[in-house]
DNA sequence: TGTACATCAGTGAACGCGCGTTCACTGATGTAC
DNA sequence: TGTACATCAGTGAACGCGCGTTCACTGATGTAC
């Protein structure tokens, strides 16, 4: 990720701020946010600090809470934003045309734009915190992967449930790629990560038709 | 993981303590480890702190610089432990006989006795420190799989390199229901996470003989 | 266009807290004669 | 078996630190007349 260069993804229905004020309160919130997002990917989600923010901006410590309540609710939107973020870069290439090839390198694309991102919403839930959206991402990336499955070319079309155990699969197979790219367990392994992913997927594309029924 | 219950795998080749003293030594040790752990499933590893073990343990907190120079030797010998401990798992059920089946119940048995055991090793790198062993956990769990993959009845006998890219699928494969069933994504979704891996392993072994060139 | 007032970003001091760690000390346990 | 000494587990006070957070205040920006 570029820590700070352009705002990562704006939301997409978000109100355009009229007045100066407005806007430049807007700018900073989003540079607190980046801030915060490079300190988390160098000591983990845990470890956020207003102050050593503040700090890194430029200001005191109790200016942020100009812009957040606290701490708490800094992070709350963090995890908001990135949940919100991979819901929305699924969505994308979705539609009536969507097929699984694009949606799993979309799925990648998003992945290692952030690593620790990722890993915040697809890996360890956050400690402590209950993840208010904790069951909700299965829901995020299985939706989109769901429907790509149900418009697959098919021999037999599949019944819900089968589509459902696919849609599973194909999350569990490029999660398990990609959870250990971006945790790094492939370094010096001689293996190249995005042949690794390409050939899982291409496998997963080939088993198409013939589900075995466990 | 039961915190309190019997200690966790007491190293192979470990040695007795004789006197009195040097058992109960041993003993606090591992007391001190296994209250570290527990604080580590509810906090995560970034959260571990000396005063609140000792408090959990009735001491004071410097009363832990008699077992531990500190709280970096403390982390780094439960990394430690966990890797050796899964290294150990995974030799046990080893050998000529070694069959893959065998070996993905061992790992996803280690990683459900201990979640927070498997994704500290597994997972997320732990914040800051650089992981000593950041590569050679894929070492750990590569070098059984593969000597489980080599030794597989197939059609016709793999290149080593085929049977490196074999052993890493079934890695990727494993870790990806594993690692999302442990962080707790399949809650609420309708799926018994063991049949979703047994079914996974399943395929994984149906697919022992054919492997697509990539 | 100029003046009076309200809004609001940011500051610096202060709070209580828990952290890792050090140090001098006490008291129990083990050892040597 | 009893005494003298060494070893070592554990304590309590103290250190400096960074944390989240509050508060009264300053000074710049925007607004209304």
């Amino acid at each position: 990720m570029n820590p700070l260069g352009a705002a990562p993804g704006r939301p997409v229905g978000a109100h355009v701020p009229r007045s100066p004020r407005e806007r430049y309160r807007e700018q900073v919130r989003e540079e607190i946010k980046r801030y915060a997002w490079e300190q988390i990917a160098t000591a983990g989600a845990g470890a956020l600090s207003l102050n050593a923010i503040a700090k890194r901006m430029g200001l005191s410590g109790p200016a942020l809470y100009r812009y957040f309540a606290g701490r708490d609710e800094l992070i709350a939107e963090l995890v908001d934003d990135a949940y919100r973020g991979l819901a929305d870069a699924l969505s994308a290439p979705s539609g009536p045309g969507a097929d699984l090839a694009a949606l799993a390198r979309t799925l990648r694309g998003w992945a290692l734009d952030d690593p620790h991102r990722y890993l915040l919403v697809c890996g360890t839930p956050v400690p402590g915190r209950p993840s208010p959206a904790a069951t909700a991402i299965a829901d995020i990336v299985m939706a989109p992967l769901l429907e790509a499955c149900e418009a697959e070319p098919s021999r037999t079309p599949l019944t819900a449930q089968a589509a459902r155990r696919r849609a599973l699969t194909v999350w569990t197979r490029l999660h398990g790629v990609l959870s250990l790219e971006v945790a790094g367990h492939f370094a010096g392994m001689g293996f190249d990560p995005a042949r690794v992913y390409e050939a899982e997927l291409r496998q997963l594309l080939a088993e198409s038709a013939d589900l075995p029924a466990p």
